[in-house]
DNA sequence: GTCTATATGGAGATAGAC
DNA sequence: GTCTATCTCCATATAGAC
């Protein structure tokens, strides 16, 4: 790495914690990039220089927010836990916690539907993060001793992703005190989604779980 | 009526129908106010004097097609049905085929999650249409012989709608030719839908549902 | 390769004409 | 009340300095 690299890592380091600052106290929307440059002390086009939008900017946070999030995750994951309940528990409010001084700025991230929009959760640009996320589920219930069908298990991760993605987008828009509707919201529908998941092994739910099976290989598999 | 405010009706009308029309051929992003002034001949000011911003004219888009849908939908109800799963079918198709016009635009709509967003279809600014669309539900819901458990029941129109929400959702943004994915999807969804519904009532499912009941109070109900 | 100065075009606001 | 002309501020683009 030249000096010159370093410098440059430096204020594209400088910038993206300047702008990061300025989301958390003012907002994404209301924040521009005038004033980030203004602020970090940089003309506006070196903002751009190593940010392509506004949103590459968030983008940054997400990257980075996944990256210091996996070790947490992992060592939560490590502990001791009844089952498969209490692990999406731990593994979700972990992620709650941590980001909970930029709720706003996730805001800006949960905001878009649209896959074709690069900060969506469901877009090309955030595949990577996005698939590195899922695995976390996989190791939540990778721990567990049950088998879950051979039909279904593929496509767990997946899903419980969806649903940690509802949780977080009901997060960020509650306006609760400490956001407490959303940890009640938490506490009553995870006994409903690992409850699903067990009873989807009874033989009696076996068309059910065809149909679920066929459902999802519709929306994940190829045209 | 004075000729006034007649006059000013057809000024609003004429801005409303050039700006649907741009979208459809353009796309609601690329379609510029200064656009839709210039192609209904009138000042750009003209335009926010309407409609106070570029959502606005979504949102009377959407209300202009909430009030035209509600007789089709009526009509479609009227018809013999096999079941709750033939009747969703068609409220769901009629619908779909309703917007395929505008399906570019809807994603304007369907883009927001903030309920803070009037464009959002959880917002203030929406609750009336959203309502009034609930309500096609609960008509579905009533045409049905079969009783639904008394502590469900209240709450699956809305539920349905949230489903409905889905569809229109992946359907704005199905890339597959005549947007087959998102009928096999639907084909491949509502019998599970129904299914679920019709199995709540199994004693054996009593514990589950009533989990799903909390769940939904702590939703739709009060802090 | 890094970065500055300046330009472009758009959303929305507003003073005031009629 | 209706509408025009004009203004402000912003995201983003780019020519070119160093």
């Amino acid at each position: 790495m030249t000096t010159k690299t370093q410098k440059s890592e430096e204020t594209r380091a400088l910038i993206l914690s300047t702008a990061l600052a300025l989301f958390r106290e003012q907002g994404f929307e209301k924040t521009t990039m005038r004033e980030i440059a203004a602020e970090a002390g940089v003309a506006l086009g070196a903002t751009y220089y190593y940010f392509a939008s506004k949103d590459a900017l968030v983008l940054a946070f997400y990257a980075q927010s996944q990256m210091e999030l996996e070790p947490l995750l992992a060592e939560v994951l490590a502990r001791k836990h009844k089952n498969l309940q209490a692990r999406l528990h731990a593994l979700i409010t972990t992620k709650l916690e941590y980001f909970r001084p930029n709720r706003s700025l996730l805001s800006a991230l949960a905001a878009h539907t649209n896959p074709g929009h690069s900060l969506s959760p469901f877009s090309e640009d955030s595949r990577a993060i996005r698939e590195r996320d899922i695995q976390s589920f996989q190791q939540a219930l990778d721990a567990d001793k049950v088998k879950y069908p051979a039909d279904l298990a593929p496509h767990l991760p997946a899903v419980l992703w969806i649903y940690q993605m509802g949780i977080i987008l009901y997060w960020v828009y509650d306006q609760s005190p400490v956001q407490r509707r959303t940890f009640k919201l938490l506490e009553k529908s995870l006994p409903i989604v690992t409850r699903l998941i067990q009873i989807s092994t009874l033989p009696l739910m076996k068309p059910l779980r065809k149909l679920t099976v066929e459902l999802l290989e519709t929306i994940y598999g190829p045209d």
